[in-house]
DNA sequence: TATTTAACTTAACACTGTTAATTATATCAC
DNA sequence: GTGATATAATTAACAGTGTTAAGTTAAATA
């Protein structure tokens, strides 16, 4: 009886296997000097074992990401819940956003930047993880505008306009790491400062 | 005596077609995607041609993108010339920025995403013209500081933060082109209108 | 134990960036 | 104009790529 349920295992269990050592693939050497070969190497099968659990090389990388905005978008509904104030609570998302691409820097790009690249129809497609993350942005945003913190533009531009800045320091911080910046934790409380700032105005 | 400048004049016409031969490929199926077979062969020439001309694939880039850079530097420059309170020079550039990125997202791209990449060690390395674009809105913001119209956080600081938001919005709207985002021009205005007052503030 | 089914592998295809060796071509000296 | 020389461009090859179709092995069922 329990001898499907047991295949069912395994196989999850493979699907896992071949799933991390791509991610780790993925983040050490980047998604483009990652091949098949590489990761069925890595797992000790063959390569065309990988095509049995994915359908190809972006179908890998997209579930890699889709792990990965889970991942966020669980420290970010923690933090949620540990503070009350909506200002601070937006004030720390953005910082744990800006952190969260800054530790995983590869897994940031591979999401954010490359994916929708082999992806090009649909990035933040409806009931997608990454739709969750915005939307939670969405909520707390809503809810400065609610107590009249922010001026009333619309919740959606103002979700957007937020978006925009963390993304725009987080990939600058990743791509360009030689660059002269200003002390990373003073560039990054800046501009969510001043994005903040600029919203309430 | 002319024959030698004259067989320098049709090497670089050779260099420039390949140039923008690549240049073609790049924006239109993406770098990935654009083997040195099919530019060659869009310049019927023999691949290994290229090779006489640019050291590799990722030196290609390299000039694609500088060609790139010095288009997007001009174009500032000019509004610089043109406009003369600070503040609205500024919103005019980061308007400018953001939608030279959005005329030639895959220019961009390969510019401030692909390019450092796949030149891990330098990406805004002295003398070159990324820094020439950043120097140019470094001295735009030094200017709106030294009217007193910003309130005191470094040049640098400043700048970067600008740089940032016009940077996030631009990929944003690039990468995500199915999100429904609020109208385009609104975002674009709120986002530089919001930075631009946060700074004030 | 024989048969069916699922898991996995081997072999192959058409492609990739790049190098070394070779050929064609245009310039120079005579 | 002819032969030597330098430069430009090509051919052939290597080791690698993602992916598919066909074949093999191993496990569960009858």
């Amino acid at each position: 009886m329990g001898v499907k349920e047991r295949r069912a295992r395994e196989k999850e269990q493979l699907r896992q296997q071949i799933l991390s050592a791509a991610r780790e693939l993925f983040v050490n050497e980047g998604y483009e000097n990652v091949s098949m070969r590489k990761i069925a190497n890595k797992i000790e099968y063959s390569p065309t074992t990988i095509y049995l659990y994915f359908k190809d090389k972006t179908d890998l990388l997209d579930s890699v990401c889709k792990e990965t905005l889970l991942s966020l978008l669980e420290t970010l509904e923690q933090l949620k819940r540990d503070t009350t104030d909506p200002v601070e609570t937006l004030r720390k998302s953005g910082r744990a956003y800006i952190e969260f691409g800054l530790k995983y820097p590869q897994d940031y790009k591979l999401t954010f930047v490359t994916r929708p690249q082999f992806q090009k129809d649909l990035g933040l497609e409806e009931g997608s993880v990454g739709e969750q993350v915005f939307n939670y942005l969405r909520g707390m945003v809503s809810e400065c505008i609610r107590q009249q913190i922010f001026r009333e533009v619309d919740v959606e531009t103002t979700g957007q306009v937020m978006w925009s800045a963390v993304h725009g320091v987080t990939l600058l911080l990743i791509d360009f790491p030689d660059f002269p910046w200003t002390e990373q934790n003073k560039l990054i409380d800046t501009v969510i400062h001043t994005t903040i700032e600029g919203l309430k105005a």
